[in-house]
RNA sequence: GCGUCGGUGGUAGAGUGGUCAAUUACACUUGGCUGUAAACCAAGCGCCCUUGCGGCUACGUAGGUUCGAAUCCUACCCGGCGCA
């Protein structure tokens, strides 16, 4: 019996689908809404409140945790035990952040062959074969504030830590023992995240590499007998903003035996376009039946759209960064709470809401803890945030149900559109 | 009363003859944030306009020295401290 199962209780000529995911830890009303749990944390949120903001699962990172915090969720009986959590749990695989510290931070990326350089490896970290550093990255400026390399190659990552530039070293095989010592119910093959502004070239190779990991993550996985049996495995598919890419990436990953499949990339709109609509090409070449999740897809309107299409989860850091900075999720769009026009405003944060910290608190409360600074505005900022989002995810699922997905769709980029 | 130190933009606080409409921080105004190097980042922040290495008014008040003053001199006003 395979630990991670979609069933499908509904589906839409058009794609959109509502669904009850299986794991080990419990089920999971899809389409459903994962927030971010970077750090073992929903940043600023407790585990207790989690079902209060219609949470059914998160997602924490292979990299941070293996940067600090590791053996203690280890030694804890795993991610869920470590933060007294009954749900079920995701790990995201670590290579959102070989692009995020390496070639898609900052623009100055030059390519040099790394076969030539010799890096300062320490203790037992494996260096790489020379014969496998085919063309890599170095970011100029990671290089600049650490004085050391984020190297990509066909192996594996070799990066500098963000926390005190110590060297270290990812390979799929690598990334998939820390997740298996995590212990989540659902996680992520080792994958090369691109950027939509990235040339077909750079696509393709990102994506070819991205095939070659996913192969190698998840052989690691099967052959680890227990873990198999309490976690699934999804792989990631690349290819940017073009249309074969995605499609063949699909087809590739689709047909190596995953327990689900993550839409791969960066929709973030400062690396240049936006990619979803790509990626949702992906869903047509995948299996029937394959559980699908959107890997940082978060924005309202792009959830509607990757619903629509049939994607069943989505993880983003949209509402706790937001939350955090002081942007707030409406009805009728977004706000910033910090703004003037909101010191006396004692209405709801968003008419209508029933989150619980609309149910209790004012705009002008939350202004005003903005412009104190005082740690609860942040919070509550989170809060609502995440409830808007796992309650649109919860409404698509009932507009689903009813044969009411296009109305409610409409209607709901209507207003919020203004 | 005498002596002494000081009065700079919303606040604190730099500057002590030209490169000063004035460093910096905070405040303020606004924008951004899509698998979290993010309780963050960015822009603006005297007035005017045909927006320009533009004009005008500004560094307690009033004069003065100087080609040129927030910066030097004089008087006055105000404040801290010390002595009477």
């Amino acid at each position: 019996m395979q630990p991670v199962r979609l069933e499908i209780v509904k589906q839409l000529p058009g794609g959109a689908r509502a669904g009850v995911l299986h794991t080990p830890h419990g089920d999971i009303q899809t389409p459903a809404f994962v927030p971010v749990a970077t750090k073992a944390d929903i940043k600023g949120i407790e585990s207790a409140k989690f079902d209060w903001l219609g949470i059914q699962t998160y997602i924490s990172n292979t990299y941070h945790l293996y940067l600090s915090g590791l053996d203690a969720v280890e030694k804890a009986g795993g991610l869920a035990k470590f933060m007294n959590w009954n749900g079920p749990t995701i790990t995201d695989s670590g290579g959102f952040q070989v692009f995020s510290l390496g070639t898609g931070f900052g623009k100055k990326v030059s390519k040099f062959t790394s076969a030539e350089k010799n890096f300062p490896l320490q203790g037992d970290i494996p260096r790489p074969s020379a014969e496998s550093f085919s063309p890599a990255f170095y970011d100029e400026e990671l290089a600049t504030s650490h004085g050391k390399l984020a190297i990509v190659d066909d192996e594996g990552v070799t990066f500098t830590s963000h926390l005190d530039g110590s060297l270290h070293r990812f390979t799929p095989e690598r990334s998939v023992e820390i997740q298996h010592r995590l212990g989540a119910d659902i996680f992520f093959a080792f994958d090369q995240c691109t950027a939509p502004t990235d040339s077909y070239e750079e696509q393709k190779e990102a994506m070819e590499r991205t095939h070659a990991w996913a192969k190698r993550s998840l052989q690691a996985h099967r052959q680890n007998f227990e873990a198999n049996k309490t976690q699934g495995i999804y792989g990631i598919g690349q290819g940017g903003q073009f249309d074969d890419l995605r499609k063949e990436s699909a087809r590739t990953i689709g047909e190596m035996g995953f327990d689900g499949f993550g839409l791969g990339g960066s929709f973030s709109r400062k690396y240049g376009g936006n990619s979803l609509q790509s990626a949702l090409e992906m869903l047509k070449e995948l299996p029937a039946g394959m559980p699908v999740h959107g890997l940082g897809v978060g924005e309202p309107e792009d959830i509607l759209l990757g619903a629509a299409h049939g994607v069943d989860t989505f993880d983003c850091v949209t509402p706790t960064r937001n939350g955090r900075t002081g942007g707030l999720y409406t009805s009728e769009g977004k706000i910033q709470i910090p703004n003037a026009q909101y010191q006396y405003d004692y209405g709801p944060l968003d008419e209508g809401c029933a989150c619980p910290v609309c149910k209790n608190h004012t705009r002008a409360y939350v202004h005003h803890l903005f412009r104190t600074h005082e740690m609860l505005g942040p919070i509550l900022a989170s809060m609502h945030n995440i409830f808007f989002l796992t309650n649109l995810c919860k409404q698509i699922r009932e507009a689903i149900l009813n044969d009411q997905f296009d109305q409610f769709k409409d209607g709901f980029l209507e207003k919020y559109r203004k």
